[in-house]
DNA sequence: TATGGTTTGTTTAGTCCTGAACTAAGGGGA
DNA sequence: TCCCCTTAGTTCAGGACTAAACAAACCATA
């Protein structure tokens, strides 16, 4: 095993690119302490990044009490990244600027089972990608529900798009000649969460998704926790009971066939509390009328979110739980249940970790695969490994045909 | 956070005797593979090192289709560590060469609970290290059920000695003179199992402890996680079901209390299965003998134990499980009811994933314990901080008290 | 208005490490 | 026997990074 893993050679200089870009601007200072470098270095990296043209110097800020500082701050034209939601039924696209900013969304109709579907998803690709800016783009970022060996390989086992070992990165990267990285869609919103959201200061904790199913993305010391097989993160199928419906896995008793926005519609079905052909929004909307059944289905499944959760939080130790998904739209009717279950199953040490609701918009699973190209810098361990190399590489070269001095 | 951690300046030196120590002797091509560093540094460093009377260069060993490889080994009187486990009513003690090797045992009865308790700890340690080998005591490793600050800090907070924020490193340092590094011993044993038993070959592992309690230790990328308080793997306490007995921790339903050998014991007393004085051997002998109900025991606390484990595993991601602690010598009664229920749990892909069972010694937990100090090599991140540099101190220093070329 | 303290940023000398080119030492086949 | 192949190990030039010393720019206070 590697003592020193020797992170490829430019790592920082796109680290200062990716903390500016979801930060803000900083001075050379500030980048040093937060990036622990040493000052020393930062004056030669930010050098060589101002003559390559993909920083600027902003005005001075006040003084802190000695030498005013001389903020940096990036020229935004010099990338932009487009990121990929795949799902079975459909795709959403989303354009981002190399600071973060969504510039551009759309969606299209996709049917994960058909055998011509990569070569239609690339169509697609090409399509929204022509349509976008005229700053370069860094490359596309793919998040898929289900299980990826590698962010570069990109070969992907999904039981939800019924796809066994799909060479999707490959099959992409030929047809359309630009880097992609494909990740979990969980763990590509947790980078996501980290770069922007509020796991921004936090370097351990836990990401769960509430949504048609559910999931988890682990942050440990401030990485994503990938797993041997890259499929880390499972928590739909923690059995949390000896009986129940079976699940798609197979089993009985899944976390995921009580507590997701599927299984909350089932219920509700079986029980009448909503029409047979109603969805989550009816059950919200009786929840939020009062229903006492429809208040007690959300409880129920909050029960044992609860208690699943409380076990993860002892096991991993994080610093805080956030929530995402479309599901935390109806967080309020979860709390009831979810609240007293989840504190009670926890040591009295730990009773106290805060659980955070991260506002959820539309486009944030998309967002989040975006982000896989925009955090490539943060990529110390090489995990995203050649297709890094090359985002990295577009970013420079674009800018400064000429050599560097 | 830092992209590129600037491991410790010596610690591939350090890394490369850890490495001999645990896998025997190896050749400079050899080393720099599996030490994921460049033939020209390997050059560099062993130089060094043999300089410094730490190695010796030992055969040549049979051509492997080119040049013979010159072997390098440890000149094992460098250097020994102790190691100690405590206990709530005893502690246990061992000392180890710089290779592993166990020299010496010893076990103290102690008191826990006693207010002069660390300065009776020292008292033991001091007079346990005079008995020992001549070679310099590189440092003391400190095993503890409970949750430690950190390494090198070493406050310990424990539920089962009652111990809070107890500062037995910052004691134990001052009063002996030595560094003293200090770790959950569950987390103590998992780095020995990395380094001499089955974590050996796998860099992502799950190690589950069946003793008095019950714990778990998570290996990931070959680093072992303590979570954001230091107080992960506390599997114990993950709720199982909604009913049982009250917890040490004042819940109710966790694991704990249903697979432990203290809860094993305490049901089977409830159903006059053993005597009401009897403990785990008396179950153990009924359960050989064939008793349906001493065979029920193990096999209901075998059953949740299996669910529990089959969630972790989901979550995890991991390459295989490995089991430990005095409870495995009782697996074959365990397993009866773990086997079923661990496989049916988990989703398809998974379910062929390895269960371990590691031999198991009394020295054991202390020895785990004193891994610590020859880990310490391994510490790349830091998490042995000054301790461990002290450590790296004296190895060195003892070698050679003149200056290097 | 000097003086000292604080924060920012740069320069310099030196450490750690790698890649590339090399030497060393064996084996096997024409 | 000679030549080529393979593996082991060394040397050398150079890159990335840091610590330490320094310079720059501001503030507060006597």
């Amino acid at each position: 095993m590697a003592i020193r893993p020797m992170a490829r050679t430019d790592v920082n200089r796109s680290a200062i690119l990716a903390h500016l870009g979801a930060h803000g601007p900083a001075s050379r200072a500030e980048l040093a302490r937060t990036l622990s470098l040493s000052p020393a270095l930062m004056t030669q990296l930010t050098k060589d990044l101002l003559h390559d043209g993909l920083l600027r110097e902003l005005e001075h800020q006040a003084s802190q009490g000695g030498r005013p500082a001389r903020m940096l701050g990036l020229v935004s034209s010099a990338g932009r990244a487009v990121g990929v939601k795949v799902a079975s039924d459909h795709v959403a696209f989303v354009e981002v600027g190399i600071d973060g900013t969504v510039l551009r969304t759309a969606s299209e109709p996709f049917d994960a089972a058909a055998t011509t579907m990569l070569m239609s998803l690339a169509g697609l690709l090409r399509s929204f990608i022509a349509g976008g800016s005229s700053a370069p783009l860094l490359g596309i970022g793919v998040g898929v529900p289900g299980s990826v060996d590698s962010q570069a390989a990109g070969v992907v086992s999904s039981t939800q798009l019924k796809w066994n070992n799909v060479p999707i990165g490959a099959t992409l990267r030929r047809e359309l000649g630009l880097p992609v990285l494909v990740e979990n869609n969980v763990n590509a919103l947790a980078m996501a969460e980290r770069l922007y959201g509020l796991g921004r200061r936090h370097r351990n904790f836990l990401a769960v998704t509430i949504g048609t199913g559910i999931g988890a993305a682990i942050v440990i010391d401030g990485l994503i926790v990938r797993g041997f097989g890259g499929g880390a993160g499972e928590i739909g199928h923690i059995p949390v009971r000896e009986d129940g419906p079976r699940c798609t896995c197979g089993n009985i008793g899944c976390l995921e066939t009580f507590a997701s926005e599927s299984a909350l519609v089932a219920t509700a079905r079986d029980r009448n509390v909503i029409a047979p052909g109603a969805g989550v929004a009816a059950l919200r909307d009786a929840a939020d009328r009062g229903n006492p059944a429809a208040i007690a289905v959300f409880g129920e499944a909050g029960h044992l979110l609860g208690r699943a959760i409380a076990g993860l939080v002892h096991v991993l130790d994080p610093e805080v739980v956030i929530l995402l998904g479309e599901g935390t739209a109806d967080w309020g009717h979860w709390s009831y249940g979810f609240e007293p279950a989840f504190r009670a199953a926890l040591i009295p040490a730990r009773r106290g970790i805060p659980v955070a609701v991260e506002t959820w918009q539309d486009a944030s699973w998309a967002q989040g695969a975006a982000t896989l190209v925009l955090a490539t810098p943060f990529d110390a361990e090489g995990i995203a490994g050649e297709q890094g190399d090359l985002v990295r590489q577009r970013l420079v070269q674009q800018a400064s045909p000429q050599e560097r001095s």
